[in-house]
DNA sequence: GTGAAAGCGCTAACAC
DNA sequence: GTGTTAGCGCTTTCAC
């Protein structure tokens, strides 16, 4: 590195004061016009940076984001939170804020490390992501004031309070399922099965309302209640699943997740019946679907960065104002499952 | 966030200086014993924290590191970066350092935020990821001294030298695929086929060697030669390239990724001739491998960010010492593929 | 509109 | 061993 140039360095050489440079820098209309063009030509110039330690020492402020990093998960999912993570990191960044990541285990530690990273390097605010019942990060956040954002709705209590009043993004898994399941209905498909996760997921059930809902408005229930199948999120479970239902003569399955997803398709594709193994939606639209030519709902991740960001940047300018929420739909992606196999 | 307490607090508290409670942080030794007992109490009590922006003003550590997050790719793989970045991010906090993420479309560009990043915030050193030939940024890194260390070979410019010496970690892909070609060798195969990357790719060259290597040590050439098929990586190539070489007599075949097996697995899962599927192995042992029960090479991520770690460290104390590399061997990951499908 | 003074929290250098 | 002095680079008063 060649030698730090500070605003003294740029006063000295423009005969004027530094107060100047950083009015120049921080308060651009008190200061004549001449003047400050004069001192930002120089600034490009010399190609001088503010100091961000110098600046937080005075203002408190790091322009600095923290999120937890969530453990690389066996699933094939994760692959949403790799996306997030591109584009917050993008967001941020075209804000001038830099993305500060860490590790945690449990909530409780990632509450303590929260309170570390506040008080060391004072962190503008945070996002929380894997927003689950009982989730007590949010107060923790909202009891001493930090700016933060989840991704991910506030799923309330066991007893079913929402005392948490939070800005948070979130994509309507139930909206994504719904479009699925209504795209097999406008295809003709009559038995479409649905294969999920066991009942204590909140993420799980919102999906798994979306067929219920699609369900429930296009055919009698007798016809269909049954064609549920939950397990863990595994590409076995999806093939448990896509056999079962089978059985019961589902000709087309949502599912709610790729792994599922995989798992079914792959089972199907081994079926007699021709063209089954093309009548699957997953979830996520993860690199994996898109090897396969496996259609699936796809959450705009790019758009919920934006959001989130948006969000914190309002924390962070006003004071005292309501949270806000953004719900965002996902889109559907139909893929032509035939293409890949040659 | 409560008012923040400082090294006057503790200072006042305790009747000592506040370069005593300094002393106690930065240089015990200098410290009597009695009243560095009594300040190391107070301290815990207090919960108090050194503010990292002040220490950061009087030393110019920031103590925090910058990588550069690519764009989550199209195929499976990026599954390795991620299990990476989180065994990174696990590191450096076991050293009290942070992560500071970033984005970039091009080299070019990730130089210029190694600028703005040493200059804004100062970063103390860098983690280098996706090294290919004819890189620009070891250079540019070391000819300002600035610290960092590579995943990934220097893979040398066109012309062949190899003038960038600097620390850096990678894992043995050519070991890795030999071990797997090895591996179908001892269970009695001979016609044993490669799935694998154009040639202009270093790492692809690198994984191809591994087959080449083991192939050339147990069969004559005229058998197995024009066992290898190559291109992009993609599940469609895969499957096209299973077919070829299926037609070629191959009984097994090592692919230079899980992309590439997952579309090998998938073609081979049709043919008539049983458990053909899974004599496939793929590389990287990304979850779709988990997943699908498809056998794998893992890269150890968790032990090439310790070493990673490791190398930035003994950049940042001593000063002017010689680059140290670690070339670690990837893992044979064996499943049985038949468990999947019930 | 611009300049001077003070201080954010911490630590290297030096005195005691 | 411990305390004093000075200053890292910047910005917010407050004079001028």
């Amino acid at each position: 590195m060649t030698t730090r140039i500070t605003i003294v360095d740029l006063a000295e050489e423009l005969g004027v004061s530094r107060q100047t440079i950083s009015n120049v820098l921080n308060a651009p209309h008190r200061v004549k016009e001449a003047t400050r063009l004069r001192v930002e030509k120089r600034i490009a110039e010399s190609g001088y940076r503010p100091n961000s330690a110098a600046r937080q020492l005075r203002n408190h402020k790091s322009m600095n984001l923290g999120m937890r990093l969530p453990r690389a998960s066996d699933g094939i999912n994760g692959a949403v939170l790799d996306g997030f993570l591109y584009s917050l990191t993008e967001a941020a960044q075209a804000h001038g804020y830099r993305l500060t990541l860490f590790c945690a285990d449990t909530d409780q530690q990632e509450m303590n490390r929260f309170e570390e990273l506040l008080s060391v390097a004072e962190l503008d605010g945070f996002v929380l992501t894997g927003t689950d019942r009982d989730d007590e990060r949010p107060a923790w956040l909202a009891e001493r004031g930090v700016p933060f954002v989840a991704f991910g709705r506030p799923w309330g209590t066991e007893a079913g309070s929402a005392e948490s009043a939070h800005s948070w993004v979130d994509v309507d898994g139930s909206s994504g399922v719904r479009d699925a399941t209504e795209h097999f209905i406008a295809q003709g498909h009559r038995r479409i099965g649905f294969i999920g996760w066991p009942e204590d997921s909140a993420v799980g059930d919102d999906r798994r309302n979306g067929w219920l809902d699609a369900m429930t408005s296009h055919f009698p229930a007798e016809e269909w209640t049954a064609l549920s199948y939950l397990g863990d999120d595994s590409a076995k479970v999806g093939s448990s699943g896509a056999a079962e239902l089978l059985a019961q003569g589902v000709t087309a399955l949502v599912c709610a997740s790729d792994s599922l997803a995989l798992g079914a398709s792959s089972f199907l594709r081994q079926s007699p019946i021709p063209g089954l193994a093309s009548s699957v939606i997953g979830f996520d639209n993860t690199p994996v679907a898109a090897a396969l030519g496996l259609s699936s709902v796809s959450q705009p991740v790019a758009d919920v960065a934006a959001e989130v960001m948006r969000l914190l940047l309002r924390q962070f300018s006003r004071t005292a104002m309501e949270p806000e929420n953004s719900l965002l739909r996902p889109r559907l992606e139909i893929r032509n499952f035939q293409s890949f196999n040659r």
